[in-house]
DNA sequence: ATTTAAAAGCGACTATGTCGCATTATTAGG
DNA sequence: CCTAATAATGCGACATAGTCGCTTTTAAAT
C-alpha cells in the first residue's frame, strides 16, 4: 500500500495548491495541463484524503469538493469548520470558523459537514 | 401558481410525517403505499419546500433528504439547526441544536446546511 | 535489468435529480 | 351540475456524479 510519485499526482495538487479554494473533479479536469481520466481524478482524490493532504466537503449541490488539509495527518484529522460556497462565483473556500456544537447524549460524531451558502466578499 | 389538493401531496406528507425523521426520495418511494412517479415525487417536495412545509438538506452520501418545518412559512425560514445522520441506521434527523457561526465581513449567509455523521444513539 | 504491485486508462454501470411534453384531474365560476 | 382553465402527474429522455472491474502501464525496490 505503499504510495507512488506520479505526473497526475502532482498535477491534481498543483491545480488545487493554485486555486487557493476548494475544487471538484470537473474543474479540477478543466483547469488541468495534461489530460487525466476522470476515474483516476476520483481515485487520487480520495486517496489524497485517506493520507491529510485533502478533505472533502459536500456542498448544497450534493456535489464533492476537495480542498487542502491544515494540519491533518493520516490520523488526526480536523475539519471542523465552516465552509462557504458562493452562488455567484461557484467557488467553495474554507473558512477559519470552528464549528462549535452539543449534541444530545448517546451521540457519537465523526464527521463534521457544514456548508454556508451565499454571496462571498468578493461577489458583494 | 395556487396550490391543488392531490392524493400524492397528501400521501408524501404522511410518510415522513410518520416515520419523524428526514427522508429521501426513495425512501419515501419505498414507504408509500400508492404508486407514483419519481419526478412527480420530487416535485412534491420542492413545492413543499417553496410552501415553507418541508425543508432540504443535503447528506455527506450527496442525497436531499426532506425534513418537516417547525415554525416556517412561505417567507420565513429558520433551519439553521444541526442534523445527525447515522451511518448505521442510515437515517438522518432535525437536531434541536441551532448552528452559531460568525463569518468575515462581506459575507452575506442565505443559507445553512450542517450535518454531523456518526452514530445515532440508539445504534450507540 | 528484473520484478511487483501501485496507479492509470477505459468502459460500463448505478444512482440522483431535472425537464419537456402529453395527459389527467382539481377547482373555481357559471 | 357542467365547463373551462390550469395545476399536477406520468412518462421518457437526459445530464451529471461517482464507482468498479479489468487490463495495461509505470514507479521503484532489489
Ligand atoms: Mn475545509
Ligand atoms: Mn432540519
Ligand atoms: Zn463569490
Ligand atoms: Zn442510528
Amino acid at each position: 500500500m505503499k504510495r507512488r510519485n506520479t505526473p497526475t499526482k502532482e498535477a491534481v495538487l498543483s491545480v488545487i495548491t493554485k486555486a487557493g479554494q476548494a475544487m471538484s473533479q470537473d474543474a479540477i479536469e478543466g483547469e488541468i495541463s495534461i489530460d487525466i481520466n476522470r476515474a483516476t481524478i476520483y481515485r487520487v482524490l480520495n486517496r489524497f484524503c485517506e493520507d491529510g493532504v485533502l478533505h472533502k466537503v459536500i456542498a448544497e449541490d450534493g456535489k464533492q469538493y476537495f480542498a487542502l488539509c491544515d494540519g491533518c495527518d493520516k490520523t488526526h484529522q480536523k475539519h471542523q469548520h465552516f465552509h462557504f460556497k458562493c452562488t455567484v462565483c461557484e467557488t467553495l473556500e474554507c473558512l477559519p470558523n470552528e464549528v462549535n456544537f452539543s449534541i444530545p447524549r448517546g451521540y457519537h460524531v465523526e464527521n463534521v459537514n457544514c456548508v454556508l451558502t451565499g454571496v462571498c466578499k468578493k461577489c458583494s
